[in-house]
DNA sequence: GCATAAATTAATCACCTGTTTAAACAAGTG
DNA sequence: CACTTGTTTAAACAGGTGATTAATTTATGC
């Protein structure tokens, strides 16, 4: 019991054995995500983010040069993948089917819990600190592909041609996006259920909707 | 000038001439209506609100007892009176008509802007302070309501029968509130208007999408 | 082996937070 | 007049904030 406090504490000062381990790094970006996402930015202490990761305050400032880096960090680090996929999506088809994309858009969506409380607290929320890059990076370049391509399918007559491309726009993404963003609501008030089933029966019935609300009379939905 | 400083010390010490003057609380709740709902509750500091009403910070715990009850006096000022005129609007007719409900309702949140941020802010947002009472006195009732007038119209038959009266809740919250949520971003990306004749062409748009999509095949929309 | 660089720690910095206190002043009350 | 009560101010309080520093330990290059 002569050094009783050396297995107390997780790591002494100094550099550690193995090359550049990315340990510190990543766990610090790991307690960032988890606790950003979960109480937002200012909420979130850099201590409380040190203690969550195991690891000295100073580390945040070392790696990432302050609590704002890290944060920055963390918010490329968790929509690139995601982002990079969804524009891919778009961009190599040439013809696209709006069901097809709706339908994968939703399932990003359910895959990855985090997006809408990302979105709703970064984007949305007045003074969104995420909101000018995201309209830079994504909706500004989304959005109007999505026009485009809902212009097209009017001007081709697959859809009503009393249909207006922007608000079109805005009732495919209200009724994809707001339902998972309403989701600690309706659980709670509607009994909405989270499992595969009912994300599969959300799907069906939200498509069903926008079909049927944008088709020509004669083109009926099936 | 024997006392300068009387002229640049806007109040000093001690009791108004009038009787109980509220100037010094209503100057608290606008200015915390104003700050908290722009800048959410802890970006906002006492001072800064005691500094927007021109009142000394001890102010907000002499009349609310603290930032908190400052906070809830603010939010419960600020939803009482619509909440209650919507509750009511729901309550009084028995026959409710689906359509004029939800153009009201789109009315009431484009005539109080500052409501879809309130709710993206404290409702819809994970760690949103106001969720609990929100879900509790209106979420809690109103949309187990609309739940019922739409199951009810599917009965009638007046809806597709192969609906879910819960999904199809959620679908006319969606597009009947995400567009107003999603406007700081949709105005520019989309380039939508915000002025009257937009938004009589958002009300017609939309009702016209979510009323074709639950509409039975017979019962095409005019 | 020795100097240098990298990684980490504990301690501390200046500042800001919400709140509280003690005093000052004005009005009402007897 | 004295006394109490209500309102407001300036000042301070205890605690938390992000950031920084100096010291410490280890790894690496020569």
């Amino acid at each position: 019991m002569s050094r009783p406090l050396r297995l107390a504490v997780a790591r002494r000062p100094g550099r550690p054995r193995g090359g550049d381990d990315p340990q510190v790094r990543d766990a610090l970006l790991e307690a960032a995500r988890t606790l950003f996402l979960r109480h937002g930015f200012r909420a979130v202490s850099s201590r409380q983010i040190a203690a969550a990761a195991r690891v000295n305050p100073a580390m945040i400032h070392y790696y990432f040069d302050g609590k704002d880096g890290l944060y920055r960090a963390m918010l490329e680090a968790a929509i690139a993948p995601v982002l990079t996929r969804l524009v891919a999506m778009l961009g190599q088809q040439e013809t696209v089917d709006i069901e097809a994309l709706a339908r994968s858009y939703m399932r990003v969506l359910a895959g990855n819990p985090w997006i809408p409380g990302l979105i709703v607290r970064e984007v949305l929320s007045p003074d969104g600190s995420f909101r000018q890059a995201f309209i830079r990076d994504f909706a500004g370049r989304f959005a109007p592909m999505l026009r485009t391509v809902i212009g097209r399918e009017i001007d081709v007559g697959h859809l009503r041609d009393d249909l207006d491309p922007s608000l079109t726009c805005i009732s495919l993404m209200s009724l994809a996006l707001f339902p998972f963003i309403s989701l600690p609501i309706t659980t709670r008030v509607l009994g909405v259920e989270t499992n595969e089933a009912g994300l599969e029966k959300l799907i069906v019935h939200t498509l069903g909707i926008f079909l049927r609300g944008v088709a020509r009379k004669e083109t009926a939905h099936a």
